[in-house]
RNA sequence: CGCGGAGUGGAGCAGUUGGUAGCUCGUCGGGCUCAUAACCCGAAGGUCGUUGGUUCAAGUCCAGCCUCCGCAACCA
């Protein structure tokens, strides 16, 4: 009589900053699937939490003057939070820094290092002493170390690896008998083209750069990296151990589904199963891999004010309103976007006027009519037969998408049996029926069916809206919200409906756009700008003129100038420097087209070293100024001042 | 020729295996008054980025081209 278990995660949220409105999506987008499974019956294990090691904690922490351990406690703390506002079901909040996390993972490194699928051999870049960091070669500025410009040495140090390649072939033939297992499809033709086919490169495991990781426990110099980290959470929420394997492990294992973001889709199909098969354990059931919520076409930056977070726009519209806009804009293999006019938009339409309005005035009418009293429908007649199959075809579409994760699909049809429901009212014109006595039996059935297709309604939206759910649940006067009531429409019984409440109030765009003017965007420009402040003078050491000698400037003007093929952002100039031609590449190409340059005169540095870039020698820079973060002026000199001209 | 994704009425999106182009918002006109100036009906508006090909038939398949977006490389 065991209940069939259904184990469903989301990737754990790496703790270097608070997330913002597009990392909220994947917990949002989780919980409901989570719910509706509950709500189908499953025995659901719903595994979220966080990924908390590594160098970019370590140096965040630094930079704090905060240990590692207290910045990742205050980081996972507020996702913890976040996660909690947005009203989601997760049953475990897994940690890489729980004791037990790190100890089984340390064991699962032995285990593996032991059987020979990790050996230890031999990383080679370039080494900056002083700041003990590997670089690649394309990594170097002018050949120096890109963060302190001291030179660097070939050098090579020891990590250890482990052998993809040994189980390439198994993954393959896994991935091929599994149509399931990467969605959306057009994502697993990505994984197995790009990665898969041109053959695994070992990967490496460890690293001696930095601190803040899970001892390898026989070579402490190493700390495990990343991925055997932070991808094993998903068997160690659950217990297990591998000498050990523990009760929610048996119960739970194989995960029904890794919930991700498009971004990490590689290494949950690739590398994830590689490491079970090595550790000889059964592989997740299905990879799904969501697009990402972009703030309309824009980047989100804080010095725009347009950083959405999810806290915000709970206390502006509240966390139904939130998980909705979440569940039902996103499209499903492409990525979303949101502004706060777009919310408004949607709110109004669908959750205010469609939905909460339907409600409300349903409700309103029962009370008026008959105090609240509505039993079950007496007189029908054909106008009602659509209403019905409408409610009953929702509950199965409803199903039907859900199953493939269309959540935006699955609240389409529950709005639209709202629509339904609201175009009913209008058929069969209550208002009319009540000015008749004879007709008030009629009246009765109308509104006993409109409030069996709320029901279908609210117990519908109960995975994706909850508080929404059980508010309507709770106005129509309706017992527990179950799905096996939803086979039949018309089968509750009698009841007296509750009091009015709106589920949505109506946004004013025009002053909410104000208030969210005042209270967010200019607040947190203010904070942005108050930072970049505090940092720039520490930032810009004083030099003495003897520095500044060094530099030599001088004006040279545009002989020629064209695009590189190989670059977006990069112009090639040929410039007459008062001497000889010199060809400088300049990454202006966003602001500047050829024809704008050719023949002006400019600033140049003319004693930098030569750099390759893309292919092509560049010798020199040319001067330009940052007006803002997206806006770079070239200072043009006066035509009358001769190329080659010095400037001090 | 680095990898990948996308180009569908004013905006945001659906369009599964090729067979009369749909939805929401917006606009215009009408209806209703129970309700949150909400609801319902109707209309206008698209040569489905472009060119060529396969086919009785292409938004849907194939090839070339153009534009945009991620990633990679890169702002000397």
């Amino acid at each position: 009589m065991d209940k069939k278990t259904f184990y469903i995660t989301t990737a754990i949220a790496y703790t270097s900053r608070k997330p913002h409105i597009g990392n909220t999506y994947e917990i949002v987008l989780t919980d409901a699937i989570a719910r509706m499974k509950r709500m189908q019956g499953y025995d659901v294990f719903f595994c979220t939490g966080t990924d908390e090691h590594g160098q970019k904690i370590e140096e965040i922490a630094k930079a704090a003057g905060i240990s590692p351990k207290e910045h990742v406690d205050k980081i996972s703390g507020e996702v913890r939070r976040i996660w909690d506002i947005m009203n989601t079901s997760y049953d475990y909040f897994i940690r890489t820094t729980d004791d037990y996390h790190e100890k089984v993972v340390q064991k699962i490194f032995k285990k593996l290092y032991e059987q020979g699928d990790i050996y230890k051999g031999e990383y080679s870049g370039m080494y900056c002493t002083p700041c003990e960091s590997f670089w690649t070669e394309s990594q170097l500025k002018d050949g120096c170390c890109p963060d302190c410009g001291r030179p660097v040495k070939p050098a090579k140090e020891e990590a250890y690896f482990f052998r993809m390649s040994k189980y390439q072939d198994r993954l393959m033939k896994y991935i091929e008998d599994h149509p399931d297992f990467i969605v959306p499809e057009s994502r697993k033709k990505e994984m197995i083209n790009n990665f898969l086919k041109p053959g695994l490169q070992d990967l490496c495991v460890s690293r001696t750069s930095f601190k803040w990781g899970i001892p390898v426990d026989f070579d402490d110099k190493h700390v495990i990296y990343v991925w055997l980290d932070a991808l094993t959470n998903y068997i160690t929420a659950l217990g297990y151990d591998p000498d050990n394997i523990g009760e929610n492990y048996k119960k739970y294992w194989p995960a029904d589904v890794h919930v991700i973001g498009k971004d990490i889709l590689r290494f949950h199909t690739i590398y994830w199963p590689i490491f079970l098969m090595a550790l000889d354990l059964p592989l997740p059931k299905q990879v799904f891999g969501h697009p990402w919520l972009l703030f309309a076409s824009d980047k989100m930056s804080k010095s725009k004010g347009n950083v959405i977070y999810a806290d915000d726009l709970v206390n502006l519209f509240g966390v139904d309103a939130v998980r909705y806009y979440l569940l039902s804009a996103m499209p499903y293999a492409q990525d979303g976007s949101i502004t706060y006019e777009m919310f408004i938009t949607k709110y109004n339409a669908e959750l205010a006027n469609t939905l909460g309005n339907l409600v409300n005035r349903t409700v309103a009418m029962a009370n008026k009519y008959f105090g609240g009293e509505i039993n079950a429908a007496c007189v029908e007649n054909e106008l009602d037969e659509d209403l019905k199959n409408t409610a009953l075809q929702t509950v199965s579409s409803v199903l039907n998408f859900m199953n493939e994760y269309h959540t935006a699909d699955a609240l389409q049809k529950i709005i639209a049996l709202a629509q339904r429901s609201n175009k009913y009212i209008d058929e069969t014109a209550p208002w009319v029926l009540a000015k008749d006595e004879a007709s008030l039996p009629r009246l009765k059935t109308v509104l006993s069916n409109l409030i069996e297709a709320i029901r279908f309604i609210g117990v519908l939206l109960a995975p994706f809206l909850p508080a929404t759910s059980a508010s309507i649940i709770e106005q129509i006067g309706s017992p527990a919200a179950d799905l096996e009531s939803l086979t039949e429409f018309g089968s509750a019984p009698a009841r007296k409906v509750g009091e009015a409440k709106a589920l949505f109030a109506r946004i004013d765009e025009a002053k909410m756009m104000e208030r969210i003017q005042k209270e967010i965007v200019e607040p947190q420009i203010a904070a942005a700008k108050a930072e970049e402040s505090k940092k720039a003078p520490e930032g810009v050491a004083q030099i003495g003129i003897e520095d500044f000698s060094k530099v030599e400037l001088r004006v040279a003007e545009v002989l020629s100038c064209e695009k590189m093929k190989k670059s977006k952002k990069l112009l090639k100039l040929i410039l007459n420097d008062g001497e000889v031609e010199r060809q400088v590449l300049s990454g202006i190409s966003q602001w500047y087209a050829p024809e704008d340059l050719v023949g002006k005169k400019i600033i140049l540095v003319s004693n930098l070293k030569p750099a390759k870039l893309c292919g092509e020698m560049s010798n020199g820079m040319i001067l330009a100024a940052d007006c803002s973060e997206d806006d770079v002026k070239v200072l043009f000199v006066d035509p009358a001042v001769p190329a080659g001209s010095k400037i001090h």
